[in-house]
DNA sequence: AAATTATCGATAATATCGTATCGATATAAA
DNA sequence: TTTATATCGATACGATATTATCGATAATTT
């Protein structure tokens, strides 16, 4: 198989690739070497054309009547989304939403590993959350660039957001993981991906307050 | 202005409104009264026009050389989502995510109350999380339908999912907000979202490897 | 062995979304 | 008062994403 890191791809593929992997892993346990396009649309109630039109992009072949390889396609999905070598980050902001974080067993299934945390607060420097160490932000410059991490995790207050990515990029962080609704300023080069609440909320309340209004009483 | 809430609009659109509303949020504090399309792109980094046909479908207008009223604007779009009157919810779940989203201040700006806590732990029971008390799983359908609430939030760990999931519906719960990695089966009145940690991780990856390959050393 | 069926994969058509253009309008400046 | 400028809003265009169509293929059934 060759390299597919440098094709273009949608975004919309890129983000149900996912889902895909996670159909595969459930359905592991069954017997089946197998698992069709048809399959897989029907547990995740998407069109069946839309998925191998997605896997298309992963430059596997499926057999006809029998569907794609489920290993081979799982690991063509890890390999895309480069899950498939650990992805070692830190995470800054060691409050109720890093904790949540830092206990999130799902990460490892996307090759994630959280390897340190960081905190302001004193107190919880030197404790460690759920085996993960946690830093004084001192340090924080200084452990990117030695253990060369490429991935940071923002989980602090809004007032901190912009000048701690500033520390993540100063140390050597090339992709941030926002969960802050903050905006970063950061130079081109450099990847932000926001956790936007704000936006998942908008669609569900104005979906639950138009159902509300067509419900027959 | 006419009622807006039946028209059919893009989700793209949708989940942008919140960033105008923020953006005007953060303005508020300037003496200005009126606010340009091109101000509202400038802050975000999209195009003016991009902002000023989302900005149609609220059904104002704006004035040439001025751009739009704030307080209008402001109002409108939260008028669309719904988020002008309290929109009640109930949070299930009261781990670390759980904690961290009752004590996420942000949901106020979206009209969004959490006014109960329930987890199936029963040590948790009866304490209050930042102001918010924490009931048994036994009143959750009871009171649902009591206090007519019509959002859940669920936070539970995965293995709980689709079984609380089907306890609010029961009370009478519209929209669920999923912050489990958990494909919901659910009646197709029910409006489910959910956050979808595992597609934002998979852009970041994606893009930060790329990103690294590309990178001159 | 032949017919049937379910699937992949390439191509085409459609729909959706984003962008560009341009006239109209109102303010500010000359 | 006239001109310049910045903006809205309508229309048209282009890009992107999704869906449909259809031939090829391989397992299953008859």
């Amino acid at each position: 198989m060759q390299d597919r890191s440098n094709i273009k791809v949608s975004m919309p593929t890129i983000r149900r690739l996912p889902r895909y992997l996670q159909v595969l892993k459930q359905c592991s346990h069954e017997q089946c070497e197998f698992i069709s396009s048809t399959r897989i649309a029907a547990e995740l109630g998407f069109e069946a054309i839309q998925v191998r039109k997605d896997i298309e992009v992963l430059g596997i072949k499926g057999q006809p009547r029998i569907g794609y390889k489920m290993t081979e396609l799982a690991s063509a999905i890890e390999s895309f989304l480069s899950w498939d070598n650990d992805n070692e980050a830190f995470i800054v902001g060691v409050g109720h939403l890093g904790s949540a974080l830092i206990g999130y067993k799902g990460f490892e299934d996307y090759g994630l590993k959280i390897i340190a945390g960081f905190d302001a607060n004193e107190e919880l420097v030197g404790s460690s959350v759920n085996g993960i160490q946690i830093f004084s932000m001192d340090k924080l410059v200084e452990l990117i660039a030695r253990l060369k991490i490429h991935i940071g995790i923002l989980a602090v207050p809004d007032s901190a957001a912009q000048e701690v990515a500033e520390l993540m990029i100063a140390g050597g962080i090339i992709g941030i993981w926002n969960f802050t609704p903050v905006r970063l300023s950061v130079p081109e080069n450099i990847i932000v991906e926001r956790v936007d609440l704000a936006s998942s909320l908008a669609v569900l309340s104005r979906k639950t307050s138009r159902q509300l209004k067509t419900r027959v009483f």
